[in-house]
DNA sequence: AGTGAAACGACCGTAGA
DNA sequence: TCTACGGTCGTTTCACT
């Protein structure tokens, strides 16, 4: 099957000029995404409409996503898997293949053993066989792989330094 | 420094019991972690408060988390890592104490060359350094570990079969 | 467990400093 | 970029099914 070309990611699309009033409502919304605007704007010591403001640029412009997060592994009785995979040439091409994989939904570029971690999320065994042999391991300069299988979900969190708990 | 103890993570407190409206909910919620109660209620077709509900008891048993999800390395300026662990002995116990490390966000247990992955993010290389070893690699049963310094987040989605973008 | 109605609170334009 | 204000919509509680 084909890839979407590559329609697919690019974080960040204007990343600069994150004053502490930002970073202090990423962090509120790390803790919980569906706060008030009311009660952000109290917190930071802004009006609602301003806090608004910033709240939807900071959306807009990719800096955060405030999505639902679960554990596939419950959630959809999925098969997920970590890879790692070491690339001969150009490191961006790579990525931009694998990231435009749909069940890829993790990419990083990293030093080390590996060049690239994948995270994938798949039906099932055949499913991850197929996003392994036809999606990852068939593109050009890739060239070793190794696929980690999860067995379980240990910790989880988004709000860097602080605990899950509510 | 101590690790506060093990009050971390343990997710899904209460996981089974996802019926075919929870699992539309989460997806719905996993585009956008903000819509309204209102709007989820027409898509999947129940009352407000049916679906405040089931959002509701989603979050308490932490089948899932609304939060905001960003790319570290920009928002910080931070150092992050994958720090892929090899362990002899209990795997579930070092994987609790690793879970224990505030600055370690995300832990799951694999098949593979490594019996663990853990993310981490530091705020610079020397606080990098400090998890690594008097953290991650002081933990009794952890025999051998390697670190993947992340370079550049290529890719984050949580729609699953969907594109990042808005 | 789901519905409906009414009071409350949040959200989002527009206008202006 | 932020504040202020008013109309609209979402949320919450309650009694009921």
């Amino acid at each position: 099957m084909s890839a979407g070309s590559e329609d697919t990611v690019a974080q960040a699309r204007s990343p600069r000029g994150l004053d502490a009033t930002d970073r202090e409502l990423i962090a509120l919304l790390q803790r919980d995404g569906r706060a008030s605007f009311a009660a952000l704007a109290k917190a930071v010591g802004l009006s609602e409409g301003a806090v608004r403001q910033r709240v939807q640029r900071l959306l807009r412009e990719d800096t955060m996503q405030i999505v639902a997060v679960t554990d596939p592994l419950i959630v959809d009785l999925a098969r997920q898997a970590m890879v790692g995979i070491k690339v001969n040439g150009d490191l961006h091409q790579v990525a931009d293949q694998v990231s435009a994989l749909p069940d890829v939904h993790y990419v990083i570029l990293c030093t080390g053993g590996f060049d690239l971690f994948a995270e994938i999320i798949c039906r099932d065994d055949e499913h991850l066989l197929d996003v392994l042999n036809n999606g990852i391991r068939a593109i050009e300069n890739v060239t070793d792989t190794e696929t980690f299988v999860y067995l379980k979900l240990a910790k989880q969190t988004y709000a860097w330094g602080s605990p899950t708990e509510f």
